[in-house]
RNA sequence: GGGCGCUUAGCUCAGUUGGUUAGAGCAUCUCUUUUACAAGGAGAGGGUCGGGGGUUCGAAUCCCUCAGCGCCCACCA
């Protein structure tokens, strides 16, 4: 320690303060390892020395919350521990910038919308900022503005979640920080997309898409959920084709029959067999569709013969495409019905009918056509109500429609068995904790029904990086895009021009278009590891830290975030982008409800830092075992708070006895079985770190902790303070111990721990090295079994307590006279400790007996005492 | 419908290759304040380990089964 050069590291004059407390000591610690930089990477540790951390990057629209809290503490936990291992960290932060909430706050806040039509102004200014009128509609402005105001706005934002990252402790290297919409970014996102697209990982398709009709964009299979919403069968009518009656079918979407284009009976279905290959015509709109068989069609659903629409749902696409049915197209990619009718609509009638829904709305459309079927008596019965599952958008608002567009997929093995199998594969590759949620992973993989949708009818976010020539008869010619170079990355196709071209160009016949599409935020997040390692423009650094050592993220985006960057490491590097995925559980509320604002049990972490102190906060995240969801609890911060407290007075006490002889040896037995059992707990914790499980280790300090406080100290404390020949075994132990013990606390509880570390040790305690059974050990004799040593004397200790306690009177009364009873063996251990036990006691006159039994009995006849 | 997790004291949870009498914290109650700590300390009460069956000398722990809760996914005419 004495090689740590002073100007490093400035402790406070090294000494003990009268009282020890916990006020305000982040303030000065954040201060002081800001100055020393302990938390900067080493950028010239060989790979093998270094531990690397695919940060999640927070969206920093709104403000930090709990959850977050308590993941990055886990986190922090784990760097923590390897930085003390000696490695050298690679702890990077990231603001996710690049995605719906920044585009919606910027847009409220300056009063502006996106429009890549606009042409970039260098000049600009935002019309307003922060007081835009009510009623104001908002100005269009070019891509590379909008960017400029997200970049502007966000960093307002991202300020204040470094300050309360600052304050929980988190030993990130804030020199490696990243946007997701910065430069670095769009630059590795757009090579990325660009490495796909030569290699035919990437392709464009003109298919069924799942749209949502308010946000105008196609989503893809991982955005999606369930909701339920109510609904109801409407049984319909269709007339057979040879006039043999009806054919009843079942429906919740009435509003789709114009769009029917087939009903589907499953082959093994004696009731339909006979229709299959004939012909029926729809209700209201009189066009003749083919009944046929697919596998899909479920015998015991509804009548069991199904309309087919273009489109209503998923199957309807796989039926379209598997049976080779036209496509009858009518609602629009805004969510209304198409105002021309399918051509198949011949008759006027039909074509009246469709002028009636044409131009409404789904919903209206619904209402409309459920009067018309039962006025033409094609409604059998009535509606007959239902809740069902309806896939939604999750950020939307209005259920999915299904329209055919033109869009951007990466291959991820939806549509390719063996490619599934080799992402299955790679998540073998990596080691999950907790093990079980690899079992999501791979039920994500297995029930993909198709590639990765990566395209985005949005005008914010990172640009797919293309342009199209416009051929003599104006159409873009899609087949052969124009490319950008790399160097000239990151590009925009709405302002940047092709190589070869001008602006002038741009739209006309013989020019230019660019791709008006912006790509999937998780395409850019996908590539977190190149982000944040340099892959773009670094080399060296990006071989040192990847892959990296560690992705920590939430299970829910299991099928998203992980799972994308499998894929794109995968196709760029053939390789697993970490060897650990640590899964973190939710916070819930006390009432283990999700916590939501909507609820109002949000609880700011500014306002637990203040009350209860970082660490406590930090002891209540670390407390929590991995992968499992944990309720909020002040109670468990109560708690961190005192052991924190505890840390203190303890550390007051050890450091303040006198320690003449540094070199002594531990050779009292108690001393010796204590320094075995924190050995043990080193062990143990060390392993549960190397498995990222801080709970544990956590758990196992700490246990150990409150036994050393309550039994050893208490025993071993007059014999420390005596000066007698014994002294010197005693304080060396308590110093060892004591130090061990605040470098095992060090990860989880990093403020207390600096904080007691600075009054005798010279450097800080994050930069020393974690501790080992040898340093504990090495110059202390074998011992039998120590825990039957310690378990033993405990015993005799705890039933002298209870006499006392039951006889109502002070711990600190004598004990006259005391028989112990117990075999030759224990009372060989307790009497290598008899010294001890008398001081802890008070005892006077000792009496021992020996019997078989293994219990022990303490008979206790207090000294009478004086009450004044 | 498939998968995963959970179910242990009033509450929140440990309990890691099966092993004495199942633990901790909080809460409750009792006792205890001049030598590290009252934001302390010492103790007490409180549990048929979700139900049932099995394996074993021995099961909270392993196997089977049922139930409840939660999550992921699929289906959703």
């Amino acid at each position: 320690m004495s090689d740590t050069p002073d100007h490093k590291f400035s402790a406070p004059e090294m000494r003990v303060p009268d009282k020890p407390g916990l006020e305000n000591i982040e303030a000065r610690w954040i201060e002081t390892w800001d100055r020393i930089g302990i938390n900067s990477f080493d950028r010239s540790a060989q790979r093998d020395n270094i531990f690397s951390i695919d940060t999640p990057p927070p969206s920093v629209s709104g403000s930090l919350h709990m959850g977050q809290v308590f993941s990055y503490t886990h986190t922090d936990a784990v760097a923590r521990f390897w930085r003390m291992r000696g490695k050298s960290v690679f702890y990077p932060m990231g603001w996710d910038d690049n995605g719906l909430p920044t585009e919606r706050r910027v847009q409220n806040y300056f009063g502006v919308s996106c429009d890549p039509t606009v042409p970039f102004d260098p000049s600009f200014t935002p019309p307003f900022n922060g007081d835009v009128p009510k009623g104001h509609r908002n100005t269009a402005i070019s891509r590379p503005n909008f960017i400029q105001l997200c970049e502007q706005l966000t960093s307002q934002d991202e300020k204040i979640f470094e300050v309360l990252f600052r304050r929980l402790g988190l030993s990130v290297d804030w020199s490696l920080l990243y946007t997701t919409i910065g430069d670095r970014a769009r630059r590795t996102s757009q090579q990325g997309f660009l490495n796909n697209l030569a290699r035919g990982e990437a392709y464009p398709q003109e298919a069924p898409t799942l749209w949502d009709v308010d946000f105008g964009t196609a989503v893809a299979q991982a955005e999606l959920e369930d909701r339920e919403r109510p609904g109801a069968y409407h049984s319909i009518a269709f007339a057979r084709g040879d006039g043999n009656g009806d054919v009843i079918i079942e429906t919740t979407r009435p509003e789709l029959i114009a769009a029917c284009v087939a009903l589907v009976a499953h082959p093994d279905d004696p009731r339909y067999s006979s229709l299959i290959g004939q012909t029926v015509r729809t209700p209201l709109f009189d066009v003749e569709v083919p009944v046929l068989s697919h596998q899909l069609a479920q015998i015991d659903k509804g009548t069991g013969i199904a309309m087919v629409c273009t489109f209503g749902d998923l199957t309807d696409v796989i039926w379209w495409r598997e049976l080779n049915l036209p496509a009858r197209v009518i609602i629009g990619r805004d969510g209304r019905i198409l105002a021309d009718a399918p051509e198949a609509m011949g008759s006027a009638s039909a074509r009246d009918a469709y002028s009636q829904i044409a131009g409404k709305t789904v919903k209206q459309a619904q209402t409309i056509c459920v009067d018309m079927l039962r006025a033409s008596g094609s409604l059998r019965g009535e509606p007959r109500a239902i809740t069902h599952q309806v896939k939604f958008y999750e950020r939307g608002e209005r259920p999915l429609e299904i329209v055919s567009s033109r869009q951007w997929y990466i291959r991820n093995g939806g549509r390719d068995y063996a490619l599934r199998t080799a992402f299955i594969q790679r998540g073998t590759e990596l080691t999950w904790h907790p093990d079980f949620m690899e079992h999501r992973y791979d039920n994500w993989i297995e029930g993909l029904n198709g590639d990765w949708l990566i395209s985005r009818q949005r005008f914010f976010g990172v640009p797919i990086p293309l342009w199209y020539r416009i051929g003599a008869n104006g159409q873009p010619d899609y087949e052969s895009p124009l490319l950008p170079d790399s160097k000239q990355l990151p590009i925009d196709p709405s302002s940047d021009v092709p190589n070869g071209f001008d602006e002038s160009q741009r739209g006309r016949s013989g020019g230019f278009i660019g791709d008006p599409d912006v790509m999937d935020t998780w395409a850019t997040s996908s590539l977190t590891p190149q982000i944040a390692g340099h892959w773009i423009d670094d080399e060296n650094l990006f071989s040192r830290v990847f892959p990296m050592d560690m992705r920590p993220q939430a299970h829910e985006i299991i099928r998203t975030w992980l799972f994308s960057t499998v894929v794109r490491s995968h196709y760029e590097h053939g390789v697993v982008p970490w060897r650990n995925a640590a899964l973190s559980g939710w916070m819930l509320d006390p009432n283990h409800q999700k916590m939501s604002k909507s609820k109002g049990n949000i609880v700011t972490p500014a306002d637990l830092f203040d009350r209860y102190g970082s660490d406590a906060v930090r002891y209540w995240a670390t407390s929590a075992r991995p992968g499992v969801d944990t309720a909020f609890s002040e109670d468990q911060m109560k708690v961190g708070r005192k052991l924190a407290t505890k840390l203190l007075n303890l550390s007051k006490f050890v450091i303040g006895l006198d320690d003449a002889d540094a070199s002594a040896i531990p050779r009292q037995p108690i001393d010796v079985a204590m320094l075995h059992r924190l050995a043990r707990v080193v062990s143990e914790s060390t392993q549960a770190l190397e498995d990222f499980d801080y709970a544990r280790a956590l758990e196992r300090t700490e246990e150990f902790f409150w036994w050393f406080c309550d039994d050893y100290v208490e025993m071993v404390k007059t014999r420390a303070y005596e000066g007698m020949k014994d002294s010197a075994s005693a304080t060396t132990s308590l110093h060892r111990a004591l130090n061990t013990m605040q470098r095992l606390f060090a990860p989880m509880l990093p403020f207390v721990t600096e904080e007691v570390w600075s009054w005798w040790q010279a450097d800080s305690i994050h930069q020393n090295q974690w501790p080992s059974t040898g340093e504990l050990l090495a110059d202390i004799a074998e011992l039998g079994d120590y825990e039957e040593l310690l378990t033993t004397v405990g015993e005799v200790l705890s039933q002298i307590r209870r006499a006392k306690t039951e006889g109502k009177t002070s711990q600190r009364t004598a004990v006259e006279y005391l028989k112990i009873s117990a075999t030759e063996d224990q009372l060989e251990l307790i009497n290598s400790c008899m010294h001890d036990l008398r001081n802890a006691g008070g005892l006077d006159e000792v009496e021992t007996v020996t019997h078989d039994q293994n219990a022990i009995t303490v008979q206790v006849r207090l000294a009478p005492t004086s009450r004044s």
